[in-house]
RNA sequence: GUGGGUAUCGGCAAGCGGUUAAGCCAUCGGGUUGUGGCUCCGAUAUGCGUGGGUUCGAAUCCCACUACCCACCCCA
């Protein structure tokens, strides 16, 4: 019991940290190719900057947050998501009153209360980027750029960049009206779950996958018709952005986002190859979050992006992630002499930057090589009292089989150069 | 929160009520004190998720618990 990680974590073993570097090292480098530069804020925040930016009635805050209170009373809860306290912090260091807009990425681990399947774990990882400070849509299509480039050059194929428009608080309300008054006539009919969600998020009725709901949702009121002439040409500039920068996307007009704060661009970059969590990067625009947290009224407009779904998407579609060699060399000894100087010459190639091991475990001679071989040490470096002798050490290159004396001297020279 | 599935060595896995629980991979040791990957030999579960029960006898049947997986919901 006490050795099993908590129900929904998971531990990132040695053998399998270096698939996380290289996403990792390719996140960085393409968000600061873009302009944008890494924030690092808590892995808690005050409770209420989640209640007030996420939403209150959402599921993130009412069922599936962190949340306790500390020795200060005070209420914290972790991190389910880097948007809000992004903007926390762009606001607590009143960054605005640099010059805008702010561009800004991260890398954080997530925290929700969740029940754990294919893709879904209660402590998950996300890449991230913010564009703050900017209603144009000239962000949202270069965010959308982003995670397009990014995911593409992961080697990730199988993917479909969906977006919409969510529209603002002002057309989405109409909008609801009307669905509702739709709906109203045949609610006997749906199902249970969406019943349920008549009241709390009659939007979602439209995505049911029950055939019968969707049947019954036939002729319903879309979004993207009730959008207001500010949201509706928003949409227009979105889709003209993408198309001049030549990212393909399809329109979903069901998309809809389960955190209050989005308006306006609804995106999603969606798989079927990862089972049922299939969207691995999902964002929009939050014109009124900074406000809504108590700050001023700063247009903001990002993205989330799961590090986990990204990992096995990669491994669906056989994107092969180079495994760096942890051994250059092998020294392996024969005689308590040898070995001594091996110790030292150990030290002495190591200061030069070259990765090298020798027994742990007084292996034989023979154990040694064999060792050697499953750690895929580049070379082995021979030292017995032979070579104590000559002041010279047998090389021998692993793969190839072929062997040279080098001078101990020359060693490192010797083993940089291939 | 609601469903469904699975639990035998580090990994994969046979076994389907009856003497000592297959096998493969991995690991460790060895094949005459100096060279790995191939090959050969040997070692490694008194134990079959945990606790009860049925039975002369259970990994094999029953019950409960626990863990993991998958799906709904929701989302990254």
């Amino acid at each position: 019991m006490l050795t099993n990680a908590p129900k929904g974590t998971k531990d990132i073993m040695p053998d399998q940290v270096y698939k996380w570097h290289y996403v990792e090292k390719k996140w960085k480098e393409i968000c600061e190719r873009y302009g944008f530069k890494e924030i690092r804020t808590p892995m808690f925040e005050h409770t209420e900057l989640f209640q007030r930016g996420i939403g209150d009635t959402t599921d993130v805050v009412q069922k599936e947050m962190y949340t306790f209170n500390d020795h200060g009373g005070r209420s914290i809860t972790l991190k389910p998501e880097g948007t809000s306290p992004a903007v926390r912090a762009f606001l607590e260091h009143k960054t605005y009153a640099e010059v805008q807009p702010t561009k800004i990425y991260y890398d954080i681990p997530c925290f929700r209360y969740e029940k754990p399947q294919s893709g879904r774990l209660r402590q998950f990882h996300q890449f991230g980027v913010e564009t703050f400070g900017t209603p144009n849509m000239v962000a949202d299509a270069e965010i959308i750029a982003i995670g397009y480039d990014f995911l593409t050059e992961m080697g990730v194929t199988d993917l479909t960049l969906e977006i919409n428009s969510v529209g603002c608080p002002v057309c989405r309300a109409n909008h609801r009206t009307a669905l509702k008054e739709f709906l109203k006539p045949k609610y006997d009919q749906l199902c249970d779950t969406c019943k349920s969600r008549y009241e709390k998020n009659p939007m979602r009725i439209l995505d049911c996958k029950s055939p019968i709901d969707q049947a019954l949702v036939e002729g319903a009121p879309m979004m993207l018709d009730y959008l207001c002439d500010e949201c509706k040409e928003a949409f227009e500039e979105l889709k003209e952005n993408l198309e001049a920068m030549n990212i393909p996307y399809v329109v979903n007009p069901k998309i809809v986002r389960g955190l209050d704060y989005y308006i306006k661009t609804a995106f999603e970059f969606v798989t079927n190859s990862i089972g049922a969590q299939g969207t691995v990067c999902g964002g929009g625009r939050y014109d009124n979050l900074a406000e809504e947290v108590g700050g001023l009224p700063i247009p903001g407009v990002g993205f989330g992006l799961g590090k986990e779904r990204l990992l096995m998407l990669m491994e669906a579609n056989g994107v092969e992630i180079p495994e760096p060699r942890i051994c250059d060399a092998f020294i392996a000894t024969m005689g308590k002499d040898a070995k001594l100087f091996g110790q030292k010459l150990m030290r002495d190639l190591r200061k030069e930057g070259i990765k090298v091991q020798m027994d742990d475990l007084q292996r034989n001679f023979k154990g040694q090589f064999k060792y050697a071989d499953r750690i895929g040490a580049a070379y082995t470096i021979v030292i017995g009292d032979n070579e104590m002798q000559m002041g010279a050490a047998n090389l021998k290159n692993m793969e190839t089989g072929e062997q040279v004396e080098v001078k101990f001297e020359d060693l490192a020279k010797a083993i940089k150069e291939k």
